[in-house]
DNA sequence: TTGTAAGCGTTATCAG
DNA sequence: CTGATAACGCTTACAA
């Protein structure tokens, strides 16, 4: 920038008003700072501008799993929001473990984020305590915490399930199971909806019928198989995730079981591939683009105005009834 | 960090040197440091960090999409790289635009990225030269490109193509149709290896079977109608996509088309559903999370070392024989 | 091993 | 509207 400064002739703070504030700086000087950059290919330094203006153009996102696709909605709806405004995404991976959270959160906040979007509602008192202190934004996504740190955008896991376990019981399914991931916080909250609904339909006399599996495809198979064995009478399946629903079609499909006539199948969240597959899968709908849209929004509507206009959304869920119910 | 030398009564560098090279530094003092790190609560400063050094600790990695789950693997393989040493990771889009590339990397460039991953291989002479000129170490990874930047990890297109076109041809399949984007830079050469392999297989005498289709399942559906109404003799359909890939199957059920006994499908990259329909899915399939972890390892030692031990790499491809050729 | 001085490249602030 | 000066929070280089 001294070299641009010098070579148009003016002070170096000219030259960083006619970057920054083009209206504030006569036309004359603008131009001859605008060619001494083009001639000498300047790239402005965004490091030194942040580290001066003590302000961040970066956000951070902290996701449980990178390799999850039902993010990629999320993070082209943060990335719309950011792009125009010349913000940038830093993405990191938390493995839905409250430890490594931490320790992204605090690479994160060393790093002087403007804000930063945290899909897992269970944090150390440590990430609460840095995201605190240090007057960071924050959004949560993944479901409605019991104590939000700050904003939240997200639907609820629990009400989600519970409407589709009460969809499936109102078709007249009446033997409803519940595939889903052990040990995941949001799989745990949908488990709980489910049973909810049970109590609310008076299902709930039925023998439970909550079967854990594992990620993937694998864990519709590993579902299915269960089923066969355990709980042959179940009526209807219902999928804590699209992967899973998928992959209990598929067996379903090799056991030439039919799909509903054996078996009725639903899934929560609303992949394309959804509506692809034969039978076409009953889904629950998330906004998930909404989701990291409305959260980038709200993290940059939090910088210009400390005040907090809006500090909780609830961006609720469709049920999308297809053949397989 | 002043208020951290204050507390611990020793000078702001041995605070520095406290936290950066522990080894150096006396082990009395070293506490009284870390002591005063921690009930002060001090987040070390990257950007000051990053500014002061001349160096960085994030490095960049523009997709063609954000949406489409390929790269999630390349995105974890990268992560997995940088996570253990302290690096970050930023992302944005370039919608296969080089004109919208030159704007990231521009914005990547005034970030002061210590190094950038680039899927696609088709640049602006501007975004060669920013490049060049702020002697960023460049990984390009989507293709073989015809003039490389600086560093290459990644698969021939082509090459791939081709194998998996002689491959249907030795399975006995002699009316191929291929199916792919339209102006896509990487479906382009994998049309041209079809085509190569066409032409070596004695093939090529045949019609021209290539058909562009639009992104997503929708484009299988489009693949197979093309075939109904004007290739029906086609006895194979060859798939520059693995999602493209299954929604033919798709159509294909929904026709009654038996797979692949009317039509044989194969496809381009081999993501976990390929194995899980029914009839599972021939594929090519690319290391597409050690292309992520190649790139950023090979980033990172070319810091280390300005020399260039190694600059381009090549990690081939699979067929992955399945039910479906 | 520890401290001092001088930047790193920008912007905030205040004077002209 | 423009410029001088002092931060921003750290590290490099050198001195003690």
């Amino acid at each position: 920038m001294r070299h641009v400064a010098e070579r148009a002739r003016v002070s170096r703070m000219t030259v960083s008003r006619a970057l920054n504030k083009p209206g504030t700086v006569n036309e004359g000087l603008r131009k001859r700072v605008l060619d001494a950059v083009a001639e000498l290919g300047y790239v402005h330094n965004q490091l030194a501008r942040n580290l001066s203006s003590q302000r961040s153009n970066v956000i951070g996102l902290v996701l449980p799993s990178l390799e999850n696709s039902i993010f990629a909605q999320t993070l082209k709806g943060i990335s719309d929001i950011l792009r125009p405004i010349g913000f940038h995404l830093m993405v990191a991976e938390s493995t839905d473990d409250p430890e490594d959270e931490e320790q992204v959160v605090a690479a994160f906040v060393a790093q002087r984020i403007a804000g930063i979007i945290l899909h897992s509602t269970n944090h150390t008192p440590a990430t609460v305590r840095m995201l605190r202190s240090s007057n960071t934004p924050v959004v949560e996504n993944g479901d409605f915490p019991a104590e939000p740190i700050d904003m939240v955008v997200s639907y609820s896991n629990r009400a989600a399930a519970k409407a589709m376990t009460l969809h499936l019981a109102r078709l007249g399914y009446r033997k409803i199971a519940f595939a889903g991931l052990a040990a995941n916080p949001r799989a745990d909250q949908r488990r709980l909806g489910y049973l909810d609904a049970l109590r609310e339909t008076g299902l709930a006399t039925e023998p439970s019928r909550v079967v854990s599996v594992s990620r993937g495809f694998a864990g519709g198979t590993e579902a299915i198989a269960c089923i066969a064995n355990r709980l042959p009478d179940t009526d209807a399946l219902f999928c804590a995730g699209d992967v899973l629903a998928a992959g209990a079609l598929f067996e379903c499909d090799r056991r030439r079981w039919r799909v509903p006539g054996r078996l009725a199948i639903a899934s929560f969240d609303d992949l394309e591939l959804m509506r692809h597959v034969r039978p076409a899968i009953t889904s629950l709908r998330l906004a998930r683009y909404e989701i990291g849209h409305r959260s980038a929004q709200m993290l940059l509507d939090r910088m210009e105005q400390a005040s907090m206009p809006v500090t909780f959304v609830d961006l609720g869920f469709e049920i999308v009834q297809r053949a397989s119910t």
